[in-house]
DNA sequence: AACCTGACTTCGG
DNA sequence: TCCGAAGCCAGGT
């Protein structure tokens, strides 16, 4: 594990409750823009072992990217019992669940 | 060390 | 708005 995937873990572990982040989103946060892909691979490798809220983790278009029918149902799920709405498109509004990275009470 | 993989992102048509 | 290609990072083999 690298510092950055370090960094990554727990800004994953640190998104709060009915909050998303974008893959890009947690890579930036966590040093480097540029690793939303190494993000894909630590949820999909390390989420059983590090125990990640995975399904907090979009892609930048407010959409799930989960290719497997199942997971994806799952985390839609999973959202939406935290208050998060989806649209008729399956699509989320990212101005109001997108987390910033800081405390969303200031 | 080289090559492949993965739930991405951006750009151009 | 949708599709394809290219760029990116790190772990696994």
């Amino acid at each position: 594990m690298t510092q950055l995937s370090q960094n990554i873990v727990n800004i994953i572990k640190s998104i709060p409750v009915g909050k998303v982040l974008t893959y890009g989103g947690v890579a930036a946060l966590a040093g480097n823009p540029r690793a939303a892909r190494q993000v894909s691979w630590l949820l999909k490798s390390q989420t059983k072992k590090l125990d990640l809220p995975w399904f907090r983790v979009i892609n930048g278009r407010g959409t799930i990217s989960i290719k497997q029918y199942d997971g994806y149902i799952l985390q839609k799920k999973l959202l939406e019992s935290e208050g998060i709405i989806f649209t008729t498109t399956d699509k989320i509004d990212l101005n109001i669940y997108l987390w910033n990275g800081k405390c969303n009470k200031l």
